[in-house]
DNA sequence: AATTAGATTATAATGATTATTATTTAAGTA
DNA sequence: TACTTAAATAATAATCATTATAATCTAATT
């Protein structure tokens, strides 16, 4: 998304545009690596000392909740953020946490489908596959 | 599972078997509202009025390694623990966190398809569809 | 019955997230 | 351009689910 784009989105739904805020927007939509807050918050301190963790969690909720990013739950408690909210599959070491995307056209198709089934709206959806990552394997857990 | 089967699991695997651990044991295990550990802890409070909370928390947690229950994170930092360790669909209210399980053959026919692409080794999956459910929407969220 | 490793209880500690409040600022208006 | 004000930010306190700790207690074996 072009910083412009995002600057209009932000104002058309009635938010102001702050530095911190396009710069949290521009980390956070760009990323790969779906980012805890607390990793969103050590990059933004790169630009601004003095920013609050109480803005990232501000801006992440915003976001959120205007469709931009998922917020995907953990049960170690950790929220991470995904700004691929297209249906695809995060693959998820079960020992260290590492995600990594697998998306295919074949994966929207089959869930599709399955959607139809189900005879809902979905707002949205998380699916996630467990595994144990090769670095994990190797260290025997 | 019966009773005996799961006195029998428990030992196998190394563990004791006491009365608290047994009775939580057969709660959550038939459990259908995939409850929190604080649910859980309050059903056992009925039977066992002394049992604390970490003694929930170890069975449960016990029961996710020996792969009896997965345990299911959320965006708002409470973990909810399910019997249904086969692939299905959660379907959750994004508003109230209600869970609804969709449970059918094809999904988990639609699922194996998806999986043999991915190459990997699963350990575990959730599929979840976030949904409004009709009384929330009925509330304007 | 004695032993002991593991379980339980009670409670303190942790840590991510949310709430609060004073200050600052974006953005509309005269 | 200066004024206004509603919203955003920063700093910090509060919350609360979960985990850690330590002192009993007990299941299960000898």
């Amino acid at each position: 998304m072009e910083k412009q784009q995002l600057i209009t989105k932000l104002r058309e739904k009635g938010f102001k545009v702050t530095p911190q805020r396009i710069d949290i927007c521009r980390f956070i939509l760009s990323s790969k690596e779906h980012p805890t807050a607390d990793r969103v918050y050590q990059e933004m301190l790169r630009k601004h000392p003095t920013i609050s963790i109480a803005t990232v969690y501000q801006t992440l909720h915003l976001l959120n909740k205007i469709g931009l990013i998922e917020e995907m739950g953990s049960s170690v408690g950790i929220s991470r953020y995904d700004p691929n909210t297209s249906p695809h599959i995060n693959i998820i070491c079960k020992n260290c946490g590492k995600i990594r995307d697998y998306e295919e056209e074949s994966v929207r198709e089959l869930w599709s489908q399955i959607i139809t089934k189900l005879k809902v709206t979905p707002v949205g959806q998380h699916l996630e596959v467990y595994i144990y990552c090769d670095k994990c394997k190797e260290l025997g857990t």
